[in-house]
DNA sequence: CAGTGAGCGAGCTTCCGCTTGACTT
């Protein structure tokens, strides 16, 4: 064992560090944190204990056993031990964490840090070493104290009170909020629409397009305005050019890098944050979850040299970039290849497209500027004091354009003052203006980093869990047709053509739920601070002041504490049938009781009967695209016709429709037949009138497809299917990969079997996809 | 994965931030 033990955050970090510190230094990681709050204690004392100064209890994740174990071993036999986790507050908190687990006194233990992973930094780092700074250390227990009292505290007030209700939080219930206030300003949004002329004239043969400056408001203004055009003259008088330059914009960090990812390559950030952690693990890239944009001095010197040699020396210029977030922390480097001249870093298409972006866009930040310029001529008419105007951009000098941006020009013919041009084509469109554009992953995280909500490393999960606490859903809807007014001046005459547009697409954007709604609103009006966006971002100030001595951190949380438990005592008065809509939608004229619209355990639902009654009253879900405020009567006792018989199969199986938790759907057989129903998602049908014909043609296709997905059925149960992680065996209860390097159609019987009882027993694993904590 | 929903009441859930594999169907 060497003289030295090093313990950085993360793996490949080590990996890479080790090689630059020799033979006399071992480098190993603590995988993140390696103690939590527990969320019990074993003796029933409360982890963290508010009236005894906040003390908190930590215990060792279960998961990390193994790693401390083997840092406790490293750590006997080292003479030195280097504690250079981030340089942030939870890096500082890591590293304190580490002291108290490997014993060491943080008084005197050596704590390193570096910013960027090169051989200077790292010798540099080494000669200058400091202790663990208790305030930093403070400063992240107050975040980790605070959220877990927000998160513990509430959670079960929305249990009680808010139907749907399963969690709430600093982070998660803004990022709701947000996505509902957005979704209200769009139904709120008043559409009105002007007539927008646009002309294409012609001088010699170049042909090119221009706009009259001036809109209409309605159709008959613009109409009257073409036919006056019928004998006029159209002259150029006027030309201007202005030079303008257009800069590259900052090295990625996390939070830019899933926007750019999001908006070019359509990527999730999940999808995103994939991706650049294998880069990562392969060397091709610096670490990804970053709020830096700084590059290393090499980065820089190396990318100018590239950019020198590849494109010549007027297209380099070298940029340092500041950051513009004040809650940035700023412990690594931007998003940056490792090795600006590799182009392709990986076999795998995602990921290298991924790559692709981080170098070009490295490369870009250090690039000149472009130089474009804008030509705007002006065009008179000889019956209007009204101008067209034509817009031209060319590029004089591409800079950065070359390698990372949009580089289309308009180009206009050339053109003279005094030139008389003529028109091939007037039209007037109706121009609609535009609700608020519905959040994307991207520009929501945007957003949250703009509020200081959330950290590089959470943008992706607070998505996630907005999504499997239902609070949040990603759309699907192509948007609904939209008739727009055409007029063209066609040979003197002006003729009306209504075409079609798409408006509204909800494709891949982020759509709040009934129940976030729900959520929402529930906790604006009773926990108003939790979810006021400032408050992040005031906290926030307070943790700087615990880090750097101005504030106590228990006088801090007991600020905080103090009027935030009283709300949380209050709640219990909160009445939960005021919380959320509800409202009668009319009377069933067949059994006249009464029909009421509101909210039940599920989401909104409609309930056909009233509880007093000796009845048990019925339920259906809301119809899509409905709400409990404007359901109607007729779409109410729509959705209480289903479930419905279509038909029967051949075979006498009875097919139903109706509409699910999942959508509408087919069911081919009922619990109680022999074989298990099977179910089909309705996508274009209406389960209202599918016909029992396009029912069977479902069903058969629904059949094809488990077909396929049978490789082999041995007839006892055993079965090998194609799965979504490849081929496996088996036998209803356990399920288990077939091996690489057999061909799944090869499998015998027997060799099935030897699989399955070789296996180990399928443990019980957690199944939340958020909290895979202990 | 599925066609639920009140009432009764026990027992359960839950936060954010730092990291990777292990694991899934």
């Amino acid at each position: 064992m060497s003289k030295n033990l090093v313990i950085v955050e993360s793996p490949a970090k080590a990996k890479t560090i080790e090689k630059y510190l020799g033979k006399d230094f071992t480098v190993l990681s603590s995988i993140g944190h390696i103690r939590s709050i527990p969320k019990k204690t074993a003796d029933g004392t409360p982890p963290i204990d508010i009236k005894n100064g906040f003390k908190t209890q930590y215990e060792i994740d279960p998961e990390k056993k193994k790693t401390i174990a083997e840092l406790r071993k490293a750590a006997k036999s080292a003479e030195t031990i280097w504690l250079a986790t981030d340089e942030d507050r939870e890096g500082e908190a890591i590293a304190w964490h580490l002291c108290e687990v490997l014993k060491l006194d943080p008084r005197v233990t050596k704590r390193i840090v570096f910013h960027e992973i090169t051989k200077s930094a790292i010798e540099e780092a080494v000669k200058y070493p400091r202790t663990v700074d208790m305030r930093m250390v403070e400063a992240q227990q107050a975040r980790q104290i605070l959220d877990r009292i927000v998160g513990f505290e509430l959670s079960p007030v929305v249990w009680q009170k808010v139907p749907g209700g399963k969690s709430a939080g600093r982070v998660q219930s803004p990022a709701v909020r947000l996505l509902v206030e957005r979704e209200r300003e769009i139904t709120a949004f008043e559409g009105s629409s002007q007539f927008k002329v646009s002309a294409l004239f012609y001088h010699g043969n170049d042909e090119f397009k221009a706009e009259l400056k001036q809109r209409f408001d309605t159709e008959e203004e613009a109409r009257d305005f073409l036919e006056s055009l019928e004998d006029a003259t159209f002259t150029v008088s006027g030309i201007t050019k202005s030079p303008s330059t257009r800069n590259p914009g900052a090295p990625f960090t996390t939070s830019t890098l899933q926007q750019e990812a999001n908006s070019k390559l359509s990527f999730g950030s999940k999808a995103t944050m994939a991706a650049a952690q294998k880069l990562y693990q392969a060397g091709k890239i610096t670490y990804m979850r970053t709020d830096s944009v700084n590059l290393s001095g090499q980065a820089i010197a190396s990318a100018t040299d590239f950019i020198k040699r590849l494109y010549g020396p007027e297209y380099s210029t070298i940029r340092k970039f500041k950051t513009k977030n004040s809650s940035a922390q700023e412990a690594h480097e931007a998003i940056r290849p490792t090795d600006i001249s590799l182009e392709t870093a990986s076999n795998n298409e995602y990921d290298q497209k991924l790559y692709d972006l981080i170098r070009r866009r490295t490369l870009a930040s250090q690039m000149a500027p472009a130089q474009l310029e804008n030509t705007t001529v002006t065009i008179t008419i000889s019956s209007h004091s009204e101008v067209f105007e034509a817009k031209g951009q060319v590029i004089t000098f591409d800079g950065f354009l070359r390698v990372y941006g949009s580089n289309k020009e308009e180009i206009l013919p050339s053109l003279t003052d005094g030139d008389t041009i003529h028109s091939s084509e007037i039209s007037a469109r109706q121009a609609f203006t535009k609700p608020p554009a519905r959040y994307t992953e991207g520009s929501l995280v945007k957003k949250l980093e703009d509020l200081g909500i959330g950290r590089p490393s959470t943008y992706a999960t607070i998505i996630d869990t907005v999504q499997t606490r239902g609070y949040v859903e990603k759309g699907d809807s192509e948007g609904a047709p939209r008739d727009v007014v055409t007029l063209a001046l066609v040979n003197g005459a002006v003729e009306r053509e209504i075409v079609q547009e798409k408006t509204g697409s909800t494709r891949g954007k982020l759509i709040p739920t009934p129940s976030g709604e729900l959520i929402a609103d529930f906790l604006t009006n009773h926990f108003e601070k939790i979810v006021d966006y400032d408050f992040t971002a005031n906290v926030e100030q307070e943790f700087d002041k615990i880090a750097t001595g101005s504030l106590a951190r228990n006088s801090m949380l007991q600020n905080f504490y103090t009027p935030f438990h009283e709300l949380i005592a209050q709640s219990g008065g909160i009445d939960r049938s005021t919380v959320g809509a509800n409202r009668e939608v009319g009377t069933d004229p067949v059994s006249s009781k009464p029909i009421f619209a509101r909210f039940g355990r599920f989401g909104p639902m409609l309930q056909l009967g009233s509880q007093d009654d000796n009845e048990k009253p019925t339920f259906a879900p809301l119809p899509r695209g409905t709400k409990i405020e404007t359901v109607t009567l007729e779409q109410a006792l729509e959705a209480f016709k289903l479930p419905r018989i279509v038909g029967k199969t051949p075979e006498g199986v009875d097919i139903r429709a109706s509409v699910g938790r999942f959508g509408p759907f087919i069911q081919i057989g009922t619990k109680t037949t022999k074989t298990k129903p099977l179910y089909v998602s309705l996508k274009e049908d209406d389960p209202h009138d599918i016909t029992l014909n396009r029912a069977l043609e479902l069903y058969a296709e629904k059949l094809k497809l488990e077909a396929e997905k049978n490789v082999a059925d041995f007839g006892d149960g055993i079965k090998i299917l194609n799965g979504r992680f490849g081929p496996y065996v088996t036998d209803g209860a356990k399920n288990i990969k077939v091996p690489k390097d057999t061909d799944p159609k090869e499998v015998t019987h027997e060799q099935a079997k030897s699989l399955l009882k070789e296996a180990k027993p399928s443990k019980k694993r957690p199944t939340r996809r958020t909290s895979k904590k202990k």
